[in-house]
DNA sequence: TTGGTTGCCGCAAATCACTGCAATAACGGC
DNA sequence: GCCGTTATTGCAGTGATTTGCGGCAACCAA
């Protein structure tokens, strides 16, 4: 529930809308403590409103990205979302082979940040970065 | 032509066979310095081999990827692959407006890298990671 | 409240990537 | 060179996400 106030307030100000499907999709996911898939996000919303299109969740996850609202996590072949929380940013590690997702404080990822910016003028979304890879248990290493 | 020969050795050793489909995706790969989108691979492919299915493209360059012979960029929302060259290897920083796409030692992430695995047991998977973000034309800094 | 503007939604189709399965062909052994 | 084993292919879906379009409704101004 909290965040809706500040993010109708965002979305208003940037000249879009508040329609019954957006605060379906905003609800669900704050609600949501962790991340959640787009179809999950889907079902959910057709709880509280039947005729929901799938591609209206989508275009609203997007937006919701697009303010800052959400950040998106890419787990297997699918795309995940999650409310971001100011407060307890992170960035997300996620096994290519058993899908298994930790999170990472982003202060790994500051310096790196920093010398992108300074050196080519780049900005990372780091909000929205995944980091693919193996974990301990699935690890090449381990195996052998 | 060069990197076919140990391309093929390594295929063999690990059990795959060598097919004509498999010599071409690898020889279009190779001929092409920088990447190339599978479409693109799926084109030339049929000029040399009419009856390619897309699919065995994928499934090619997905082979040869886990082989270590070719690395994926993600660029907006299809993949392209490139010959991984030991003697350059490097990340790429793409543009989530303009999907430019700038090269980047992978220097700047062995710091970082290294800490996943120690701290975490977590081994990135650096030849096939994608940055994104807003390049310097396109940054909002600029643009204000 | 009413009317006009214009952004948003549902629908359907397209796109890109991937998978299951039966037929095919590569490769080692004879 | 021929044969059998079995990895690989082509085909025909399936899954996830995106886009075009016409009608609808949120919002602003009067």
């Amino acid at each position: 529930m909290p965040g809706h106030e500040s993010a109708i307030t965002r979305l208003r100000a940037a000249g879009y809308r508040m329609t019954p499907q957006r605060l379906s999709v905003l609800d669900i996911v704050a609600r949501r403590s962790g991340h959640i898939g787009a179809d999950e996000v889907w079902n959910l919303a057709k709880a509280q409103h039947p005729y929901v299109d799938l591609a209206t969740i989508y275009r609203t996850l997007h937006l919701l990205k697009r303010l800052g609202v959400v950040t998106e996590v890419v787990i297997g072949n699918k795309l995940h979302f999650e409310l971001a929380d100011q407060h307890n940013r992170h960035n997300h590690m996620v096994c290519s082979e058993c899908d298994a997702v930790q999170t990472l404080s982003p202060d790994y990822l500051a310096e790196f940040s920093r010398r992108l910016e300074q050196e080519f003028g780049f900005t990372p979304d780091l909000d929205n970065l995944t980091i693919g890879g193996r974990c301990a248990q699935c690890c090449p290493e381990a195996a052998e």
